[in-house]
DNA sequence: GTAATCCATAACCAGGGAGTTATGAATAAA
DNA sequence: TTTATTCATAACTCCCTGGTTATGGATTAC
């Protein structure tokens, strides 16, 4: 299972991917010009990162007359918080096992 | 804030080392060698792993004569958790604005 | 109809990073 | 002491990706 927070990991990796992401999630919708203005890196390059956000499943676009909206799509990272919730499951079941062996040896 | 995500996206965003730092959430401590027996790459790779897992504080390292263990360290993913709680409350956010806004307006 | 705007795609380039083999330092075993 | 084991580092290669400029299609404004 979880393939998902591969893609997820990846496509969130780049700092410029991911501060435009972060920029839909406060903001909320968004055109490319808009998200180019203040990107800091040309208009194709902020288009890539949209097409990367949007097949990870991270944004949806919206098309309307000329331009493209794009908004963060609510529920994408819960793949991430699962994996996150795992690992810290993991130590923490070795954790309690520990404590339950030196509370045995403590007897 | 937040420099720290960066270096955990970075890091975890490839998935041999993503494998390795779950394998020592699952299994705890392993030495070097146990790692690369079922890594399916070679040794200097597992070790320049675990050398960026280390620098993101994902990984902690034991000498014990010639061989060194390693551990996942818990709370290293908290920024992580942190980064994604605060991504989901955005939009939250801004899905009770429109719920009031929506409730005003029906009255 | 013509000009201007918005965005996506193509083509290309450069840097980084993940992999390899080779090697050496440190420790354990003989 | 000599040999074998364990790991880290160095040096190198190759590919992937994030950036650029150039361009074109679609839509709006004049």
């Amino acid at each position: 299972m979880s393939a998902a927070p591969d893609l997820l990991f990846r496509t969130l990796a780049d700092p410029t991917r991911r501060a435009i992401f972060e920029r839909l999630c406060r903001e909320g919708e968004q055109t490319v010009g808009a998200l180019t203005a203040r990107s800091g890196v040309s208009q194709p390059a902020v288009s890539k990162h949209l097409g990367a956000l949007k097949q990870a499943g991270l944004v949806r676009d919206r098309h309307e007359g000329r331009q493209t909206h794009y908004s963060a799509r609510p529920g994408a990272l819960n793949p991430l918080i699962d994996w996150t919730g795992q690992m810290a499951g993991f130590w923490q079941r070795r954790l309690d096992a520990l404590d339950d062996l030196l509370k045995r040896m403590d007897q």
